[in-house]
DNA sequence: CAATCAGGTTACCATCTGGTAAGCATTCAC
DNA sequence: GTGAATGCTTACCAGATGGTAACCTGATTG
């Protein structure tokens, strides 16, 4: 009997550029890690203490993910112990752009508001 | 016995204004529910067809929260019978112009590697 | 009165997400 | 050889997400 998937059309435009380009943002963590890569390189444990909170499986599935779709770029170093530099690719960068305009608007939400509102419905 | 909420502590920094600001634009539809009414005023039923693939339910779910947000604005209009129109405040439009950002690099994206890469890991 | 339209709401449930905890491989210093 | 550091991987599972289907209210039209 063939497993019927039911939640399998959220998205039926599937080349609408909006959505192509947030699903490179999407998911726990990525907006920080692109922010946190912006200035240069960064290692693995480095990243780790930039983003307290985040676990290591965490990390490293939104490191893969956004490696394979050509957001970030993977060197490991022949040091010992080995060590592993990641940086942003030109896609990488442009989504710095998108984001600091992003960070700039929540910067003034924090002026305005101040107090903390809830996002959660 | 106290109930332990285990998924209670994704985003430890509550006042970052990357994170801030992407919770706006976070949720299925959320943005392009924004990109949609970034020409005027839409109706419920016009933004269905807008976004084919949206429930009733999403849709209602979402216009709630962004308008709790202060991103849109809902007015409902003493026709017959009545109907909603929904528009964005400053924030959204402040939201749009990220966006347009975004829409950019997916546009390039598309012509780019035109053939679609997966976004899943 | 029944049907229709606008704009929802509700119940139910499959799937997805992301957390914790533990383990693993390599290399070097003691 | 034992332990620490770096960079992961795996199993397990709670809770969040978002889909479908059905229902609702109030006004208008026939």
């Amino acid at each position: 009997m063939i497993k019927r998937r039911k939640n399998s059309v959220p998205p039926p435009p599937p080349d609408c550029p909006l959505r192509k380009c947030m699903e490179l943002l999407s998911g726990a963590w990525t907006p920080d890690i692109i922010w946190y890569l912006r200035d240069g390189e960064r290692r693995f444990n480095e990243l780790q203490t930039d983003l307290p909170g985040v676990s290591a499986k965490m990390l490293t599935t939104r490191l893969k993910r956004l490696e394979r779709l050509g957001v970030i770029l993977r060197s490991p170093k022949p040091t010992s112990p080995p060590t592993v530099w990641y940086g942003l690719t030109p896609l990488g960068l442009e989504l710095v752009g998108a984001l600091s305009v992003v960070v700039d608007i929540g910067h003034r939400l924090k002026q305005s508001h101040e107090g903390s509102f809830e996002t959660r419905l």
